[in-house]
DNA sequence: TTAATATATGAAAACATGTTCATGTCTTAA
DNA sequence: TTAAGACATGAACATGTTTTCATATATTAA
């Protein structure tokens, strides 16, 4: 398949941002459907203020989109790809293992 | 489908060392087939310490595999669903963008 | 055993990241 | 306009991570 470098930087750049447990639950929430900032932290259990600074760095790489409405802005899963990806890894961690390493 | 909080904190931790760009290339590397140590330093471009320290990450994180024929060692993808995860992701950027927002 | 090749590891340096706290901005309602 | 609700942002602290350098271990061949 053979990735350019720059894209190859790009896929890093989002499963990084995947790579923290907050930002990734914030992302599952927000997989089925648009979640508000402040439902997002009472879901979490995190603060606001870090729910906002996560979404900042989800928005800005196109991993999560974002809608205003009144005065509640909701977030969702930016296309199917992401939702693919989360699925894909929830079953990795599901099977009980391959092979019979342990 | 509720994932517990160990789950979510260990698909983070997956996520997080697929995201580091020379962690990347390592495991994109591997994908196909088992590559040895020194190949993989040659192809990335980094130290042969640097993937090494990596190596070791990757796979106790059950990411890759190691397996030793003689003086050499080779990785390999622990998975199917780690190479579909990052099939997926590599679709993701390969995307013009889902939606007109630019 | 000694030498050579291939890989792994520990410690430290250099750099990056997550989180909090205080405050700013945007939107609706009065 | 003012007030209140909902979200965003900047600066700073604390903590982690990547990378390098030097060195150790394992394997094969002589």
């Amino acid at each position: 398949m053979a990735l350019t470098d720059d894209q190859t930087v790009e896929i890093a750049e989002i499963f990084r941002l995947m790579g923290d447990p907050t930002r990734l639950k914030i992302l599952i929430y927000c997989l089925h459907g648009p979640v508000a900032v402040g439902d997002l932290a009472q879901l979490t259990g995190a603060s606001q203020s870090l729910v906002s600074h996560h979404l900042r760095l989800l928005r800005a790489a196109r991993i999560l989109r974002a809608e205003r409405r009144g005065k509640k802005v909701y977030y969702t899963a930016a296309d199917d790809h992401i939702r693919t990806v989360v699925g894909d890894m929830i079953d990795h961690v599901a099977e009980p293992t391959e092979d019979g390493e342990d």
